[in-house]
DNA sequence: ACATCCCGCCATTGC
DNA sequence: GCAATGGCGGGATGT
C-alpha cells in the first residue's frame, strides 16, 4: 500500500503550518549553528538535523547570506560568519543604496559576507559586475539575452538586500509587503508578478522577523499589515524584551522543536480562483534619506572586531555568546540585563526531550555569560 | 474574504 | 549526464 500521509485523517499528528514556518526553521537553524566551534555548515547536515527538505535550507541560507551571517564556501558548504558580520553588511547595503539610488531602487549590490580571514575570495553572492537592475528603466527588458543575470536579479538573497535597503535608505519606517514589492519591481508590473514578489517577501519577512530585524505591525491609519524595521537599534524603553516575548509567544514560537515536524500538508486538487489585485500605484515616499537617525544603526567605524559605539545593538534571541562586548550606559546595562533575565524565566520553551532541554540550557548559559560580558565587571542585579 | 506562506515541481547552474 | 540550486506559483492554512 502506497504510504499515504493524510494529516486530515490522523488525529494524533495534525498538520500545523506554524511549525513548518521559515521563521521557526530559521530560529532552529541559528540555534543549531550559532555556537562556538561552528566553522562551516553543510547543507545536507542542516537539512537532516532540522528535519526539513533541502529546498528549505536554501531559502534560509540565502537570506542569511545576504545579511552576512553566512558565506558560501563551496558546493554544499557555507561558512559561518556570525552575527558580528551583520552590522558591516548593513552598512555596506546602506552605503550602496544611498549611492546608486538616484531615482528608485536598483538591484545591484556588491556586499560581501564580511572581512574575515583569508578564505576564498567568493565567487558568491552579489557580483557587482552585473548590469542588472530591478529598475525597469534600465533598458534590459525581460526577454533580453541576459538570462543568468535575470535569474540572479530575482534571487531571494538580492531581494532580501533590496528589502533591507528600503528601510536603511529611505524614510519609510514601516511598509506593507505589496507596497514593497511594487517599489522593488518598479512601476507598471503585472499583478501576477507582484504577487509572486510578495510571496517571496513574506518568506524573507519571516526570517528577518525571527531574527528581530523587523516586526510585524499594522499601519496606523490603513490598518493594513505592515512591517517595521527594528534593525540593530536599541530596544530598551517601550520595547523591552518582555514585551517582545509576550508578543512572540502568541505567534511563532522560537525553539519549541528543533526539528520541524515531518507531517506534510495535503495536496488537493481544487479549482483556481481568479486573479484579482489592486492596481493602486503607490507613489512611494522613496525620498532618499541621507541622515535619518531613526534608521541608523551603530557600528564601529574602524576595527571590525571591536565595538566602541555608544549605543550597542541587539541581535534578537540569537546573539552569539562570543560577540564582542559593547559599551553600554550603566542604567541601560541594568535594564537589559533585567530584560534578558526575565526572558529566561518568562519565556521558557517546553522541550520534549533531553537533547532539546540541553540545548536550551546551553543557550541560557550562553546568554548569561554574554550579558555578563556586556555588563562588564558588574554582577547582574535584578531590578524590581 | 483575505492575508500568509508551505510545498514541491521543474528550470538552471555547476561539475 | 547527474546533482546542486533555487524561481515560482498553486493552493492549504491562519485570522
Amino acid at each position: 500500500m502506497a504510504l499515504t500521509l493524510d494529516p486530515s485523517k490522523d488525529s494524533r499528528s495534525t498538520y500545523c503550518r506554524k511549525q513548518k514556518s521559515l521563521g521557526l526553521l530559521c530560529s532552529n537553524f541559528l540555534s543549531l549553528y550559532n555556537r562556538e566551534g561552528v566553522e562551516t555548515i553543510g547543507l545536507d547536515d542542516a537539512a537532516r538535523r532540522l528535519g526539513v527538505e533541502r529546498r528549505r535550507i536554501y531559502d534560509i541560507v540565502n537570506v542569511l547570506e545576504s545579511i552576512g551571517v553566512l558565506a558560501r564556501k563551496a558546493k554544499n558548504r557555507y561558512s559561518w560568519k556570525g552575527f558580528g558580520a551583520i552590522p558591516r553588511t548593513l552598512e555596506q547595503l546602506k552605503e550602496e543604496g544611498l549611492k546608486d539610488n538616484g531615482s528608485g531602487f536598483d538591484g545591484s549590490s556588491s556586499v560581501k559576507g564580511s572581512d574575515d580571514d583569508d578564505d576564498d575570495r567568493d565567487s558568491n553572492l552579489i557580483d557587482s559586475s552585473q548590469t542588472d537592475k530591478l529598475n525597469p528603466n534600465s533598458g534590459v527588458n525581460s526577454a533580453g539575452p541576459f538570462k543568468s543575470e535575470n535569474r540572479r536579479e530575482k534571487s531571494l538573497g538580492l531581494l532580501t538586500q533590496n528589502f533591507v535597503k528600503l528601510f536603511l535608505c529611505t524614510n519609510v519606517d514601516m511598509i506593507c509587503l505589496d507596497e514593497a514589492a511594487k517599489i522593488l519591481l518598479g512601476d507598471g508590473r503585472p499583478p501576477a508578478m507582484t504577487r509572486t514578489k510578495v510571496r517571496r517577501l513574506y518568506d524573507i519577512a519571516n526570517v528577518l522577523s525571527s531574527m528581530k530585524f523587523i516586526e510585524k505591525t499594522h499601519h496606523p491609519e490603513t490598518r493594513k499589515p505592515a512591517f517595521r524595521w527594528l534593525g540593530l537599534r536599541e530596544r530598551s524603553e517601550d520595547k523591552s524584551v518582555d514585551a517582545l516575548c509576550a508578543n512572540e509567544s502568541k505567534k511563532r514560537v522560537f525553539g519549541s522543536d528543533l526539528t520541524n515536524s515531518t507531517i506534510k500538508r495535503s495536496r488537493v486538487g481544487l479549482p483556481m480562483d481568479g486573479i484579482s489585485d489592486e492596481a493602486t500605484r503607490i507613489q512611494l515616499l522613496t525620498e532618499v534619506k541621507c541622515e535619518n537617525p531613526e534608521n541608523d544603526f551603530h557600528i564601529p567605524k574602524q576595527e571590525p572586531g571591536l565595538t566602541s559605539s555608544k549605543k550597542s545593538y541587539h541581535f534578537g534571541p540569537f546573539a552569539p555568546p562570543t560577540i564582542p562586548p559593547a559599551e553600554v550606559s550603566q542604567s541601560d546595562r541594568m535594564k537589559r540585563v533585567h530584560d534578558w533575565e526575565s526572558l529566561a524565566s518568562n519565556y521558557h520553551p517546553q522541550y520534549h526531550n533531553q537533547a532539546l532541554k540541553d540545548l536550551f540550557a546551553h543557550y541560557v548559559e550562553a546568554w548569561k555569560s554574554w550579558y555578563l560580558e556586556v555588563a562588564g565587571k558588574n554582577p547582574i542585579q535584578l531590578i524590581s
